[in-house]
DNA sequence: ATGAAAGCGCTAACAC
DNA sequence: GTGTTAGCGCTTTCAT
């Protein structure tokens, strides 16, 4: 193995000189700084991260926590986690991926065995345990999400987060639902185990969805849903069975879009002539669905790059930031439109009750597979 | 911080003796170790990771590279990622996450600055540039992946693998099909860049499809597609309207189930009355589908925890051991039945379709295709 | 602008 | 069964 000392003596320099020189702590004259640097190149010399960390108390790893539980959806999850590494090494640092598992414990871990500078901690629920450690930790933390039901409490509590504001999010789903005349609104939400378990995002699109809908006089329903097709179709069928006025739905379930997309193309509803669909989910989801989806996009990329900005500018001396909310984006495409005027014109309407037998829409349809 | 020499003095005992103490490389008398542990946890002292890796050339670390290239379905790649670091973790590894922007250099990265003890590396291609670093380096890694077309070619290179047997998984699905009497079927595959970067477990599939499907005297087409709906559409009514008689699909293409069975559905197209479908994807998506489908699954839990078990074994010594190909599982689900007899009662028949070969196997049919 | 030297906290001979 | 001690490779005062 190549030492710094090899290179101080290839070089005909003291190890002091080498490691200023690599660190650029203090000026070294032109001519001993060429030669020190072709000494590193020729004989290949990395320093030794266990000897540096040693010494210089710095790891250069940030430490990533993706619990990763039930009912998330996997891709932003990894969006997040390729958009905090790649924008880490563009830092310098590397990243150490934790798992959810060991809870609180591997908060402790890093802190106590100088594993990672600093963590980034995703999904955090409402009474997480390990928020307590991270506060004592001396190590600094920022939150992907927030660990409160609104926006203002999380600082008080001395942690910097960063997240998407959904309350917003939510907000601009309805407005713009609303500003095309639907009046009856259905969400399909997160599986029931996200809200259980309090993970504040869900909870704070909701509070959005249901200020506007109040402001802009909508109906709201709203359903938590598996993402299978079995847990969608029973969802919206119940819908609309309960409310036939229902025009249009708000999917905040990535798993969940496919589903209801084949769900009403089966049950012969048009979208977005007889309901409309509006989705919080990251772009490429919504422009790829089978019908291209207006949505507030979950900039997940976004998410990862910011929380690991603040990350690096806090170990480079600044101050805690406090929660920074992104500001939603709702993007129109091809699965919204007017609300049905009246209720000859929706699929719905032709039922009595429970079930939707027929006439539909102005699409092409052949084979036997008709109602 | 707590150091090893505090928690000596607070235990009246030599720094070593702690150290053993916690290596368990030497015997201690029960009373000192009770002692020694009882400061430990006093004091709430965690060994520093530079230092130990300083003194011991150990890091205690796995690095795991994941590209996470264009066309790969992510959820098979988070799972992967989940499993190495839980069973990394209960072997008392942490997991550093790379990702492949950096290709080789991270190899030498990981290598040079003694960051990690030893590396699983994803998404293996043919001619990956990675590979001549990792034979070189002195630190053991295992692929998940081949990088070769064939299983035989990869520990001649000296490279640890572990994969699932796609040759085997394609010929199951194509065995499986002909048992039900299908002779026409159409592949749909990976996305096109998926083949062009010689990624090797398509091929690998595609050539245990064409040899069975030799076999048994069935004819085959095959296309790639990327997961969208219009993608898959568009290879899906090409292959109908060039042969007529396709009468089962395979897919190996995550992200194109569910757009499969929604357009299947929409061209009145019955699973599996009219068309069985097999896919080759994680046992979850094939649970969870529309139509739970018939699948060889995707173990990639497994994948995961052998690639970790193996090279915690080599670390612990053991030699190289080659190439490890997980035996496919075929689980017969709702989506595959009997090939439809006639033309008069597939959908399909209703297209100038040619040949629809006669006979049929032996098999216990049912359904509506009853002739 | 450069060198010398004292650690950083731990491991692993080498003693006894 | 336990203590002593010499590093591991690097950073960073303190000198000059």
């Amino acid at each position: 193995m190549v030492t710094l000392a090899d290179v101080a003596r290839h070089a005909g320099v003291s190890a002091s000189t080498v490691s200023y020189v690599l660190s650029g702590k203090r000026s070294i004259s032109a001519p001993t700084r060429e030669r020190i640097q072709h000494s590193i190149d020729t004989l290949g010399y990395r320093p030794h991260a266990g000897a540096r960390a040693l010494a210089s108390s710095r790891t250069d790893v940030l430490a990533l926590m993706m619990p990763l539980r039930t009912g998330l959806y996997v891709p932003v999850m990894m969006e997040i986690a390729m958009s905090v590494t790649t924008t880490a090494r563009s830092h310098g640092y590397d990243v150490l991926l934790l798992t959810g598992e060991e809870g609180p414990e591997a908060v402790r871990r890093v802190e106590g065995s100088a594993i990672a500078d600093a963590m980034i901690v995703m999904d955090v629920g409402l009474d997480d345990p390990r928020l307590p450690c991270l506060q004592e930790a001396e190590r600094p933390a920022v939150l992907i999400g927030l660990p409160t039901e609104t926006a203002e409490a999380a600082d008080t509590a001395g942690l910097d987060c960063v997240d998407l504001d959904f309350e917003s999010a939510g907000a601009r789903c309805v407005e713009h639902l609303a500003g095309l005349g639907h009046t009856g609104v259905a969400v399909l939400g997160e599986p029931p185990a996200v809200y259980e378990r309090g993970t504040g995002f869900a909870a704070r699109t909701l509070t959005g969805l249901r200020a506007a809908a109040a402001t802009h006089g909508v109906g709201l329903l709203h359903r938590p849903v598996d993402g299978t097709y079995a847990a969608v179709a029973a969802a919206v069928t119940r819908v609309f069975e309960e409310r036939p006025g229902t025009t249009a739905l708000v999917v905040q379930n990535e798993a969940a879009v496919e589903p209801l997309l084949a769900l009403l193309r089966h049950q012969g509803r048009a979208v977005p002539e007889d309901v409309s669909v509006v989705a919080i989910c990251p772009d490429q989801v919504a422009v790829h669905a089978s019908v291209p989806l207006t949505a507030v996009a979950v900039p997940a990329r976004e998410m990862g790059r910011r929380a690991v900005e603040r990350l690096v500018g806090r170990l480079a001396g600044e101050a805690p930031r406090g929660t920074e909310l992104i500001p939603p984006l709702l993007t129109a495409r091809a699965s919204t439109g007017p609300a049905p005027s009246g209720p000859a014109s929706t699929a719905g309407s032709a039922l009595p009750g429970p079930r939707v037998s027929v006439s539909a829409p102005t699409e092409d349809r052949r084979g036997r597979g008709g109602h």
